[in-house]
DNA sequence: CATGAATGAGTATTCATTCAT
DNA sequence: CATGAATGAATACTCATTCAT
């Protein structure tokens, strides 16, 4: 029912007598922590304002002065992952010689990813689905990564790397194979990220006649 | 913000003058018809009890002669798609003699589905997520779905018609994939299931190398 | 949770296939003892109409066929005890030839008639203060029994068996040791009437200085 | 259907120009005095939350700022005059040197109190009973009172100020005319306390023989 | 900026009562 | 008369958001 339980926008300091002198930076993180842990928790859906600054020493009206509503908390803690994924899984992309270790480097980053941070796996998770409209497949972040994927696919199609087939498609299907797989080896213990990525790597190169 | 907007329950006949005329049955289908369409539109976490009995000429208190509450109507609404849905693809793998065929059946009966039933689909994608627990790659009928897959696979792997290999996460993959080709192909336009089925098929037989 | 659990009109036939053809006397009488039961499990304000007929096999509407509300079958509940119990210790007054005969008298009557009716006392005890407004010390059947009370007690006054005093003060002191007294007498086990009884006549004879 | 109406937190000032001047304390008093009333008007069962915030100019929500629901309220009530009276009455033994003492001052402790604080007496007196399970001879207020008692009876009884006895049925009595009289007294005009703490008194002391 | 109490619109659910069959 | 589904008014309670301090 709780993970941490309090989140002090500086946990190294007791509360002091005098009122915290928070600034800007540390109580907008203190917020964004929290709702990692309560949306991971509780989902999009169950998750309240309250909820959130509930798991914080700040006050109820502090919230809004940093963000607008819930959505945007959930919106700006997307954002964050989205965008430290999505750097990873390009320069993993960037770094491949062949198509193969393009889908190779691709699946590992992702897989290994989420085994290094269950926190955003288990936020990731409790909210795939729509629910404010931010989330999922669907969701900004994943869009631009699968977008980003695709470009760099139809690039090696270009060079010859790989067969010309239906780009978005396959651009689906290995963004599919990522999220059933990622489900998968998340439930296993140990946690193998390597296991997955070469599994899924080989499906994707030569099916299941391997 | 409508669809239709008012489901009587016999669309062919005008309010009758008598409030009571409906029967349990034809009260029932018309709240999971209001339902379906509903959470279709505004998702489970979105919607209310209050919007669903709104798209019927039924009252507040009729709802819950028929249904405890809001998981409960979506619940019905997911079995009945499930159990439908389940007993087809199951169907088709049964008339498969090779692998191939296994997954060939599978797809284009999973994409024929949902490519002729669209409110269906817009129903799943709406809620794929949690939220209530009972949708998406967890809801009970898509586990059910695939436990039933996987063990058709594990006996194709015993009867030598498949390589052996990690039988889960293959069924994750097949899932995952049929997923994300799914929403590809419900967002063209013209919606191809057939060619949706032979690309993933083929994926899944050679990968990407034919 | 369950007293009984299903009263039948007439518990000494089966539900016959044809609807039973209950007589009117019948089921007034299933609904009053169904209430009783449910009056004194759950108390007046506790109880819901439905919860009565569901312990009859009855159908709701037969409820409105013989009485208007909750309330009128608390009525009449009440009437049956208050009359019956009323009857008893005006019979038992009457037999008396000395005061303290009549005093003990009645107590002996009132405690013994709850020791062998206990579900009579369930049902006045949960309902004992307002919320209906028709039970405790104020209501008609009480008041009514303590007036006769009062009466024959005035009128023991004007025989000289007893030395004049306030007759109201000592009516409703009488009336309020048979409440207490009754109260820990049903709490004790065995519960002893007769022991209750000899208690509360001694005190109202000589006090405490006995 | 309505004594006051309004009861502002301040009733000396008309609604000041800011709707959020009211403190804590103040608002919490607002809603127990509105509470007080509408209990003692419509009893527990009957009263809503709804019509103790109605009675105050507060909004829905602050209610529960303050209490969890209207059994909390209730409970608060009757603990706040709980206390004040088992404080008096516990005072009022402490001083008495003779038993008779002893129960002529718990006598008039108790209908003076009432006497003086009417509206007290109606709130108690429209709930006596349960539903809610918290008023009555057996409310823990009421409860931890008569224990009181009882253990300076018994005390008494040690100290051979009154001859031994059931002491439980003796409290029982006591209590039970304390009830029975009161509202016999409150129903008269002039209330005369005092009157009614002799009567009591006496019959207790040498019962009806005097 | 921070605070946290006040606000009140919004939702689920119950239940007495009606009425077509 | 009996039936039991339909009705909808009524209530408890929540929670995003505001705003005086």
């Amino acid at each position: 029912m709780s993970l941490d339980s309090q989140i002090t926008a500086d946990p190294f300091v007791d509360k002091p007598a005098t009122k915290r002198a928070n600034n800007r930076a540390t109580n907008q993180d203190a917020i964004l922590r929290a709702a990692r842990l309560v949306f991971a928790e509780l989902g999009y859906g169950g998750t309240t304002v309250r909820d959130i600054i509930r798991r914080t020493d700040l006050a109820t009206g502090t919230f809004y002065n940093y963000f607008d509503n819930k959505e945007q908390v959930f919106l700006a803690l997307n954002t964050q992952i989205g965008e430290e994924l999505r750097a990873l899984l390009a320069q993993g992309r960037q770094q491949a010689k062949t198509f193969e270790e393009l889908i190779a480097n691709n699946y590992l980053t992702y897989f290994t990813y989420f085994a290094n941070n269950p926190q955003n796996y288990a936020l990731t998770r409790s909210n795939r689905g729509r629910d404010g409209a931010n989330v999922n497949m669907e969701g900004p972040q994943v869009k631009a990564g699968l977008a980003e994927m695709q470009a760099d696919i139809e690039q090696a199609m270009q060079l010859g790397r790989v067969s010309k087939m239906d780009a978005a498609m396959l651009t689906a299907a290995i963004g599919g194979v990522a999220f059933s797989i990622l489900d998968d080896m998340m439930q296993r213990n140990p946690v193998q990220p390597k296991q997955a990525a070469e599994f899924a790597t080989r499906l994707f190169m030569s099916g299941i006649s391997t």
